[in-house]
DNA sequence: CTGAAAGCGCTTACAG
DNA sequence: CTGAAAGCGCTTACAG
């Protein structure tokens, strides 16, 4: 019998007026294998507990006539879904987009979904996504922001739902966490400027976070090691575009021009900034010295090319996901940070 | 009663080996309300057809309780969820990230939520994809390719799954398609070229789909209606990138150190071949005219500002998805093209 | 406008 | 290693 008279077959079986949908189910394949429909779930949750001659008519089974899992019924009954809700600040950023891949690859495979949702940088925004996604019932959270949500943790520890922040390294280890210091990086550009001779250092932001103020907060600190001063700090809290590291950048010249160097919070400001030079006739670096910060994909080939910091965006979203898997399946892992580091590339622009 | 009380009282009545969650359900909502289980149902999908008296006991004992939907129960008894399944080429290119966006605009006004598929470009992922999805049962699918879909045709009329295509039209009116004619925007580009007097253009492109051939298709045609021929095209089947764009324009100088102009499919690939420009010190546009496509944040501030087809691309994924909400709701709407056209935006570097 | 009954398709918790 | 029973939390399809 093909899988079309298969369903054919059922379809004319149901009785009128039922709920009936047609679709094949776990008893249909119970029946084609000759076992109970408990023993088809086993053969697909847990086939080490089925014997090799029934998981093999069970698999001819779910084959011939083509039978689908059906996720809600199993998560219904199991009170928990495949699916892991993620939080990210912003979907048209390429940095969270490669985290967003490295969750994906990993999330698949280990044979989960999973939902996105964006905070657009605001914490209030992901407590109230998170109340959302609780109608979900989903397996593990992946979160953005590094404040604690009072929504998670007043679960009953029976029902808690795990979850990893992303990005930044917890405070403590009191949770999980996968990122890199953020004050650290900003360190590392400040402490190269003062290296390579800039003494009058400039430092843009836009789309104002706890991340960039953790950036500034190194860059800061490494000046002021090094002994110097910072030229001016222009923040304006609009979203982060190309055309906006050109504004910044216009501003900081407004406000000083003796300013030598600028250390753009992420590499779409660099960009602008970059073009912002080159309509003025700026020689960068000659005159002006632009280091960005995420190492996309322009960083390295444009003229010239531009010194940042290449953060692990990818492996944060591969190993966080992990990091919640090991969770779900109750492995036991520690708690605590973990600190993926991040990389300076010096490049032309410095 | 304290929310917290209330639901501690529930626990303790759980009778022990119970399959009880612990969780809020219609149930405990409908004795606090002192209605039936359906007319609370009712209440919040149908309101209309609640008392106005029935329905603010109902929503106060939500508030009291702390009630939260189970979606997996909704989906399981109505066997269609609010999940809609969007299959997209790329994630790590802004247009369909800006698509999502569109997409997740609306369909968050709607009620809905959306899974993401990610095709790599290719037709058979797309299918396979699909595939995976139906075992969500999601309400409809939103899709990238061009293409016919056996699995969603197969499925009888009762089952149906409404589908959307994005970004290319239908070539008929048998199916929903929001888009707009790559064919035209790309012979569109050929004739800026032409009437700005430019004799030998070239063609480059990378991550070759069916929507890269038909903008080449177009090109080809424009060139030909003005009387000029393509200096050489260079096409490479490897993911677009910043500087793949300047490989190419270094093939396409090697392979005819006469041509005037260059059509890069996409914006990613034109930036890359202005920093090359840049680094050789080939005037752009004096000796060497650049067009892109999609108009991404860069091409208009760049020096020089480039020259590129503007595309709708957040409205595809807003429309998309009103189309199919639309269908989902049996709402009479024609099958069809939507056309949403693209503009030319003409800048300096051509 | 409202409700009692049955059922969606799985998995849990037992019992062999 | 396997199965019968009950239940997850909703909605459908009726019947008032």
């Amino acid at each position: 019998m093909s899988k079309r008279a298969a369903q054919n077959h059922k379809a004319s079986a149901i009785p009128k007026g039922s709920r009936a949908t047609g679709r094949v189910t776990i008893i249909d394949v119970a029946a084609e294998a000759g076992v109970s429909p408990m023993t088809v779930s086993r053969a697909l949750k847990t086939p080490a507990l089925v014997q090799e001659q029934s998981r093999e008519r069970i698999m001819a089974a779910i084959d011939k006539l083509g039978y689908v899992p059906n996720q809600a019924a199993a998560t219904l009954a199991s009170a928990r879904s495949q699916v892991i809700a993620v939080l990210v600040p912003s979907l048209t950023n390429a940095v969270f987009i490669e985290t967003l891949s490295g969750i994906r690859d990993y999330l698949a495979e280990a044979g989960y979904q999973f939902l996105i949702g964006e905070t657009g940088y605001a914490r209030d925004k992901e407590e109230q996504l998170i109340s959302t996604y609780l109608a979900h019932a989903p397996a593990g959270f992946l979160l953005s922001s590094s404040e604690q949500h009072e929504i998670l943790q007043s679960r009953p520890a029976s029902r808690a739902i795990p979850a990893v922040r992303m990005f930044d390294l917890g405070r403590s280890n009191e949770d999980f966490s996968v990122g890199f210091s953020q004050t650290k990086a900003g360190y590392a550009v400040a402490r190269h400027l003062a290296e390579r001779g800039y003494k009058r250092p400039a430092f843009i932001a836009a789309q104002l976070d706890p991340r960039m103020m953790k950036r500034r907060e190194g860059f800061r600190k490494g000046l002021q090691d090094a002994g110097i001063q910072s030229a001016v700090e222009v923040l304006l809290p609009l979203p982060t575009t190309v055309d906006m590291g050109a504004q910044l950048l216009r501003r900081v010249l407004d406000a000083n021009p003796d300013c030598d160097a600028v250390f753009c919070c992420n590499d779409d400001l660099a960009l602008g900034a970059l073009f912002e030079c080159q309509r003025r006739g700026i020689a960068v670096p000659g005159r002006m010295a632009i280091a960005g910060f995420n190492d996309l994909s322009w960083a390295a080939c444009a003229t010239p090319s531009i010194t940042t910091v290449v953060t692990p965006r990818y492996d944060i979203g591969y190993k966080s996901a992990r990091m919640l898997i090991s969770q779900l399946r109750g492995e036991d892992i520690p708690k605590g940070r973990l600190d993926l580091g991040f990389e300076l590339a010096v490049r032309e622009s410095t």
